[in-house]
RNA sequence: GCACCGGUAGCUCAGUUGGAUAGAGCACCAGACUACGAAUCUGGGGGCCGCGGGUUCGAAUCCUGCCCGGUGCGCCA
């Protein structure tokens, strides 16, 4: 099923065509004066351009080819040469009623047939996950969502941060605690205790007194240096210890994850890679890819082209460890092994740009990519109202587990406010307000553009007017509840709408154009342009509600046609939102 | 110093191959609940699109030079 847009642009392009200019200028849009018309095509204007011809001239032969297709009801020139098209009512009708039909509601299918692998989370064991890790799960999750929305084979991946030199530090720490003096015993058979010697709350503590040991003592920081290069190196009693911090991290952070309703497929670390990281070293060192440099063993990465400096990546350092960029690069190789990726995205924060130019170029150097292109979709960062990176008010850092909670919270006191769900029972009222703090949440972030940086301002989120996650929300639960009305009067939805008014077009338009949003922000792996989507359809729904009753409407063939489009709107809705994380209660 | 990302209404942000009168939300002002849920809807005011130059019939968008903010640039992740 190709998209209403798609359709005019065909017909226009071969419009085009048959006047001996290329069909892309037949590209058709909604239009930006919706008072003026439906759609435009401002393909002419540029066509004159490139052929010097007079673009009015243009766009009247073109708009004389067009009048030959049924499917336009008015075809008008405007302006300098704008194609104003507007579509019939019937041929909206036949297209809204397929995509009732459809049960993906004309998903655009952009990656039938191609797997994409999809890294977000990069959460770190033994730290708490924190705000600054809000933006690459909830981005990621929608990019996940939306590309299998897409007919993508979908494979995500939390990639922890479990290898590098934090596990050197918490390994150097507790030894000098002796809390657990087994794993640090030299000539020690094994085996090692079952029971983890330390609890996440542990490791809470020791993370970041071992951290600001090292950053103040350059002899600690040597010292965790070591300890990581002999954990990586396999000594038994550090692998042993590292197992428990990753087991007990990684049950906590399942559970933080899944209270966001995020999941991933794999749950890999940097140290799962571990294993293929020697041979892909000798395997870069035989091919001459690999040279040593300072003591450190590099790839050389820098481009004729280059406007900056561009630093080589480091593959061991000079005591034989491995580092992040290391390990990236064998993750690349071993996802191209297990599942031969078409695209490997990156959803990590911008300021990791540079590193992942580094990696990509190596990977491609080395021909270690496989048949799979390598994107980084960054984003920026997340500050307080100040503007300064985001902090507590008490100033450390603000866990992600209390900032669900203060938003939950705050639902909690809206709904009371509102005196909405007052009748409702305390479970069915606390799972309303986790849901309407979680969409305020997610809706706030995935709204802005993913570049830009954005401010974390707890008092606009939790405000539920407006562009709004429980905006959305809302107008879907009301829709639900007119079904259900409806339902219970043995009032049958139409498939087929009758439309009458300016309002129902507007919404049967907005509709059809569910596909085009999820192919733009595919493209552009952008979900602001779902919000957008889903705000503006919820809003022309609201208009369209307030200015024609449904289930008090006499004539019954019109009654089930705008019952019909309720339903269509509800499916798109709760479809968009989905995507968006976003999940709608029964009623609220 | 070099590079990357931003600069649009009082605030927070959109703005699709360059197009018609630059759009939302919040805030402000004025209206709409004896009909399907008012967390809603309708209307209004509010803009040298950071600044200058250039390309074009036409620039928030492309090129160029500045200014401001953020970030990154060899052994942290």
């Amino acid at each position: 099923m190709t998209t209403l847009v798609a359709e005019l642009s065909a017909i226009a392009g071969s419009a085009f065509a048959a006047e001996g200019l290329s069909a892309g200028f037949g590209q058709v849009q909604p239009s930006d004066r919706p008072d003026l018309a439906q759609f435009q095509c401002n393909g002419a204007l540029a066509a004159a351009k490139q052929t010097r011809a007079d673009p009015r001239r243009i766009a009247q032969k073109i708009a004389d080819r067009l009048k030959a297709d049924p499917v336009f009801a008015r075809i008008e020139i405007a302006g300098p040469g704008f194609i104003n098209l507007d579509v019939t009512d019937a041929a909206l009708a036949v297209r809204m009623g397929a995509m009732a039909k459809d049960a993906t509601l004309g998903a655009p299918r952009s990656g039938a047939g191609k797997t994409a692998v999809v890294d977000f989370g990069g959460p770190n064991v033994a730290k708490p996950m924190h705000v600054g890790h809000l933006r690459s799960a909830i981005i990621g999750d929608c990019l996940q969502r939306l590309f299998r929305a897409n007919a993508w084979t979908v494979v995500s991946d939390v990639h922890l941060g479990d290898w590098g030199l934090q596990m050197g530090q918490l390994i150097g720490e507790i030894g000098r605690r002796s809390t657990a003096p087994v794993y640090f015993e030299a000539g020690f058979e094994g085996p090692y205790p079952e029971e983890s010697p330390v609890t996440m709350d542990d490791l809470e503590e020791i993370y970041p007194v071992a951290a600001a040991a090292c950053k103040a003592d350059p002899g600690r920081l040597e010292e965790a240096r070591r300890a990581t290069a002999e954990l990586q190196a396999g000594r038994p009693g550090y692998v042993a210890l590292w197992r428990h911090f990753v087991e007990v991290s990684e049950s906590g952070l399942r559970r933080e994850y899944a209270s966001l309703g995020i999941g991933f497929d794999l749950w890999n670390g940097e140290a799962s890679v571990d294993p293929l990281v020697g041979p892909m070293i000798e395997d870069l060192k035989r091919r001459g890819l690999a040279e040593e440099s300072d003591g450190a063993l590099v790839v050389r990465v820098a481009e004729p082209g280059d406007k900056k400096d561009m630093p080589p990546l480091i593959l061991l350092k000079s005591d034989g460890a491995v580092l992040y960029g290391t390990t990236d690069l064998a993750t690349i190789v071993d996802r191209v092994k297990t599942c031969d990726p078409d695209l490997i995205l990156y959803v990590v924060d911008q300021r990791q740009h540079g590193h992942f130019e580094q990696v990509f170029r190596a990977a491609r150097k080395a021909r270690l990519n496989g048949k799979a292109e390598l994107e980084h979709a960054g984003f920026g960062t997340m500050n307080g109202a100040d503007g300064k990176p985001f902090k507590t008010r008490a100033g450390g850092v603000m866990k992600l587990y209390d900032l669900i909670a203060m938003t939950t919270e705050e639902a909690k006191k809206r709904l009371a406010e509102a005196g909405l769900a007052k009748e409702y029972p305390e479970d069915e009222r606390n799972d309303i307000a986790r849901k309407v703090g979680i969409a305020a949440l997610k809706f706030a972030d995935l709204s802005n553009y993913r570049l830009t940086d954005y401010v974390f301002d707890l008092a606009r989120f939790t405000r539920f007017e407006g562009k709004t996650g429980p905006y959305l929300q809302y107008a879907a639960v009301r829709i639900q509840s007119i079904l259900r009305k409806a339902q219970a009067q043995d009032m049958a939805p139409a498939a087929r709408s009758i439309l009458q008014t300016p309002e129902e077009r507007a919404l049967i338009l907005q509709l059809l154009a569910l596909p085009d949003a999820m192919a733009a922000a595919e493209g552009k792996r952008a979900p602001n342009i779902l919000c957008d989507y889903a705000f503006t359809l919820a809003q022309i729904f609201s208009r369209f509600y307030s200015e024609h009753h449904i289930l008090s409407e006499k004539d019954a063939a019109l009654r089930a046609a705008r019952l019909g489009l309720a339903g269509l709107t509800l499916a798109a809705l709760t479809k968009v939102l989905d995507l968006l994380g976003i999940e709608i209660p029964q009623r609220m």
